[in-house]
DNA sequence: GATACCACTGTCAGATTCTGGCAGCAGCAT
DNA sequence: ATGCTGCTGCCAGAATCTGACAGTGGTATC
């Protein structure tokens, strides 16, 4: 196995680890010296990978995604700078810097004459018009990849307000609202909150006891008409 | 320098000249043998490069971009998911294709477990109110790739149809309708065209004298309102 | 505090890979 | 036909990678 490869595979190992992992495991896992391990390490720290090693416990990835060299057409990459600043100019703020961050990171290693192109790219989007929610997305969305419990207020079409502890797993994206998707354990039921009706969110650590693809799967069975994937006027 | 680095290099090299390149030139630039050459461009092909080497000509690179390993947060890649997923729904046929496309790319090379969570990834986006237009937009992102001049006919807000030949440099994508900013020839000014009001777009050969990006800095630079780029209602 | 892990660095010889030069074949343009 | 070019196989030397050992300092556990 080339060396390349042998890194790139040292990602998917730490991945599959939640906990601190040795260097003395991992260089078994892979049939390599622990010395090997320690340069392969430090490569892929080299190149940004965000690689924590504490000693007495071992190593740890914080979160996130490796991409190896990729090819993409002048369409595909235009599609991602697009969709990029869609999502650059969305009312969650965390979200948005995350797609700003993120062109800054393609164009960052992008040669000077393609990052031209890239700045200049000439499909615009329009000024978003959706409405301002008062909640913090990210800690739904962080709800969501954690699978936590997640508890707020929520006040119906008719102003009645109700305190809620949900399993959230999904997040809808409209032209003027979002919704979240989620397993409602009062009304033991799937239900929709839009955002800009709740409140006072409050994340726990307790985890669900179902996974988020399985109810994301469940959930979409459950709807009549596949191409309209939330109702707009849903309430919890 | 390194391998890896040299074969990014090469990538930028073969960016730069349109016209085909000799082995023997590209192995000067890179002070290299021309044996080592070859072997760096069947990796780089291997790794899916579209590298096209010709008797007797030379080597030209087909338009893409390639990108080198890179790490993306957890925050990021949602980020692009979602942004290539509006895309995907955009009435563009072409680039909501190339959005799919680059998201079957960066999921074909991730592990098995990730790939799972893309494909499961729970930001939605809701279905797109946009009007259909009944050209192909992916002529209009052409001519502006391409910097050429574009001819149709255009219906203004009293259905009075006149037929136009226009600079294209911009492309707008607002919730329901899509505005493409050019300088008009007839009218001697900056003119936003709505998509739904065009129709008998014929592409031509030639190309107009000015730079695209030095077009969209001035166009932007007559707007009023700096966040109000394009006014929904104006006609050509 | 003693002990056992563990991350991390330096060194060095052997294994592995990369590189350059050479020879040879085939396709393209003039 | 000639010259240029892409492309492949081969081989020896150069460069790099690897494993083993030794040593330092940090953390958790008993």
């Amino acid at each position: 196995m080339s060396r390349s490869e042998r890194l790139l595979d040292l990602i998917q190992i730490l991945r599959r680890h939640r906990r601190p992992v040795s260097g003395r495991t991992l260089a078994g896992e892979m049939s390599v010296s622990i010395r090997t391990l320690y340069r392969d390490i430090a490569t892929l720290q080299g190149q940004g990978a965000p690689i924590e090693g504490e000693a007495g416990l071992g190593y740890v990835l914080k979160p996130g995604f490796m991409l190896p060299p990729l090819m993409f057409t002048d369409e595909e990459i235009e599609a991602i700078v697009l969709g990029s600043r869609w999502v650059a100019k969305q009312p969650d703020k965390r979200l948005a810097a995350a797609a700003t961050d993120a062109l800054s990171k393609i164009a960052a290693v992008l040669p000077d004459d393609l990052r031209e192109d890239l700045d200049a790219t000439t499909l615009l989007v329009g000024p978003s018009s959706a409405s301002v929610e008062a909640i913090d997305l990210g800690v739904v969305r962080q709800a969501i990849r954690d699978e936590r419990k997640l508890g707020f207020l929520y006040s119906d079409a008719r102003g009645a307000a109700s305190e809620r502890m949900v399993w959230p797993f999904a997040l809808g994206f409209f032209d003027k609202v979002r919704v979240m998707v989620a397993w409602c354990e009062t009304r033991q039921d799937f239900r929709h909150f839009r955002a800009d009706r709740m409140s006072h969110l409050s994340a726990t650590d307790i985890r669900y006891p179902r996974r988020r693809q399985a109810m994301l799967k469940e959930w979409r069975a459950t709807l009549d008409k596949p191409g309209q994937k939330v109702p707009k006027n849903s309430a919890g």
